[in-house]
RNA sequence: GGGCCGGUAGCUCAGGGGUAGAGCACGUGACUUUUAAUCAUGUGGUCGCGGGUUCGAUUCCCGCCCGGCUCACCA
């Protein structure tokens, strides 16, 4: 990729927040030499990729794709699963749990997968779906197995060398751990001989020149091990320092929960010989109530939530905007989420100023390359009213009555338009249509809707709004729907109208009467009425 | 207790050394009957408190108050 100089120039210069981190690579970079630039983004496969692993990874390319106008080294992103880690606990997400009773503690990638299918492993199971995730959304990352690694002796030297410093390594982790705790920590986790588990035991002898460690394994004898290719796996703190050390990362973000132990990570890492890498520290998220969000309160929102009523481009967007701010997350952002970006992204070509398109969002979304913008000013926060309004879970519908305001556009010409559409009927089918509360009608007013289906029964379907909106105007001008207008004439109150909101579309507001039928149709209309006189309409609603 | 973040309109928030901003809500008006996915227009703020720097601070610095999160057991 070539990068303009004046381009170059405002990347050195940007204060959005991509471009500082990718400033702080850039200065390591020129310090250290090195040739190339590697990310490195860190993946718990016992449970499912979720929001968070979106934004880490988003966040992440994010600062990336910054660092590439700033300088042309070869940059990677690592995505690296940490699935050699013991199973600790059997995720609620599991059908039949005690299938996977007896292998507790074991690494995720020996441990069958329960959910069936092509896969070796619950850890091969899970980092499939991480895969599968990722490429959902185009990123682009290279996949690193921790099991794989260990395994291939990649990490092998800087394992000896732990062997080595492994008093240094104490002097750094103990005084962090609890009196109880000190007496048994060991670095070293060794994968048990016998029963295949993950083993957390104190060491009785560590030897470098051997490459070995010594441990009472799970029948009491003493065993000793060699530590390479897989045989042993370090505890998390060491294991972050002694990945770094080995793989030579520049650069890895976490959110706020790992900020304390950053500077452990940090300092075994340089132990073994690395240099640590650049670091950010984000927010983690919040519910509507403020309260943090955790996957097993089921509080706060799901990605798959996300998505069902808004597009990934306004997610990206929320993951950009301040990454440091505990930040909610719920439905309520969303609306404002997606038209923010459609803004973002219709100023865009109208910023000439490299600087001022450094700064929108809609360049770190899309990686220096944002799409052109939709003509047409509706919004998501509009269309979710029209779809409130029109009571409607037909697109077509909802065309019909964007059309008659802006004939201009259409599903063809707005093809991002005709997604949000789709996404507006979701909301309302989730959020508005159950919150709808019908009414009954009284006999005065049955009589009237009565009167009304007839009436539009007498016209022929696809008459235009206008003589519909008489008819309904003439049934109305009954007690006690009259009121007597500034001319003197009798006229329809506004009761009139509300019976027809509450008791047919269980809202207290609608559309002109006379739209609404044209476009829903005689027939339907009239349908509506009659269930209503049923009561269907309230009887679900109470039900 | 350590660390991070926040406190700006009724609500949700943006902004940022020089007349204080948006959306929603609310008020008024228009659209050949009062209906609103419409348009126009208006009301509304001691920018948490105290000090400092400055010609000038809501903005920068220091201190405090309030709120939230996070670490201290486990990864």
């Amino acid at each position: 990729m070539t990068v303009s100089p004046a381009l170059r120039a405002a990347a050195l210069e940007s204060k959005a927040w991509p471009f500082e981190e990718a400033r702080k690579i850039l200065k390591r970079v020129e310090k250290s030499g090195k040739k190339n630039v590697l990310f490195e983004t860190g993946y718990g496969p016992s449970g499912l990729p979720h929001i968070g692993t979106f934004g880490e990874v988003a966040r992440t390319t994010m600062v990336r794709r910054a660092f590439e106008m700033m300088s042309d080294l070869p940059t990677r992103l690592l995505c690296f699963s940490d699935d050699m880690d013991g199973m600790r606990k059997i995720p609620d997400s599991v059908p039949d749990k005690s299938f996977l009773e007896p292998h507790l503690q074991r690494p995720l990638t020996v441990v069958p997968n329960p959910f069936g299918g092509n896969y070796e492993s619950f850890g091969h199971h899970n980092n499939a779906m991480l895969r599968r995730f990722l490429d959902t959304f185009g990123f682009d990352y290279e996949f690193a197995s921790a099991t794989e690694y260990y395994k291939a002796g990649r990490f092998d030297e800087v394992l000896v060398r732990a062997l080595e410093k492994y008093d240094d390594i104490m002097a750094v982790m103990l005084p962090t751990l609890g009196e109880e705790r000190q007496a048994t920590y060991s670095p070293f986790l060794p994968i048990s001989p016998i029963s295949g588990r993950v083993l957390y035991v104190p060491l009785k002898d560590v030897n470098p020149k051997q490459g070995t460690i010594t441990f009472a394994d799970e029948d009491g004898t003493d065993v000793t091990l060699d530590v390479r290719g897989g045989r042993t796996k370090l505890q998390w703190k060491p294991d972050f320092g002694m990945r770094w050390a080995a793989l030579d990362v520049d650069f890895e973000m976490f959110g706020k929960d790992h900020q304390t132990n950053a500077p452990l990570y940090d300092r075994i890492c340089e132990i073994l010989g690395g240099k640590a890498p650049e670091h950010y520290v984000y927010e983690l998220f919040l519910d509507d109530k403020g309260q943090k969000i955790s996957k097993s309160k089921g509080n706060g929102l799901t990605i798959d939530e996300w998505l069902t009523y808004a597009d990934t481009e306004s997610l990206a967007l929320y993951m950009y905007n301040k990454p440091r701010e505990a930040k909610k997350l719920y439905f309520d952002v969303i609306p404002r989420a997606v038209d923010e970006y459609a803004q973002f992204l219709a100023a865009y070509p109208k910023q000439a100023d490299a600087k001022d398109r450094l700064m929108n969002p809609v360049w770190h979304i899309h990686g220096g390359k944002p799409p052109a913008p939709e003509s047409g000013n509706v919004t998501f926060a509009l269309l979710l009213n029209l779809a409130t309004v029109a009571n409607t879970e037909d697109k077509a519908v909802m065309w019909a009555f964007l059309q008659r305001y802006m004939p201009e556009l259409s599903p063809a010409t707005h093809p991002r338009l005709d997604k949000l559409v789709g996404f507006a009927i979701r909301y309302f089918q989730d959020f508005v249509k159950p919150a709808k509360t019908y009414r009954r009608a009284d006999e005065g007013e049955a009589r009237a809707l009565s009167d009304l289906a007839d009436a539009l029964g007498a016209l022929p379907e696809g008459s235009l709004p206008e003589d519909i909106q008489k008819v309904v105007y003439d049934i109305g001008r009954r007690e006690p729907f009259t009121t007597t207008q500034k001319d003197g004439s009798v006229g329809v109150a506004q009761t009139w109208f509300n019976l027809l909101y509450q008791v047919l579309l269980g809202e207290e507001r609608g559309p002109r009467f006379g739209s609404f039928v044209a476009l829903y149709g005689i027939g339907n209309t009239r349908e509506l009425i009659a269930k209503a006189l049923r009561g269907e309409l309230a009887a679900k609603a109470e039900s």
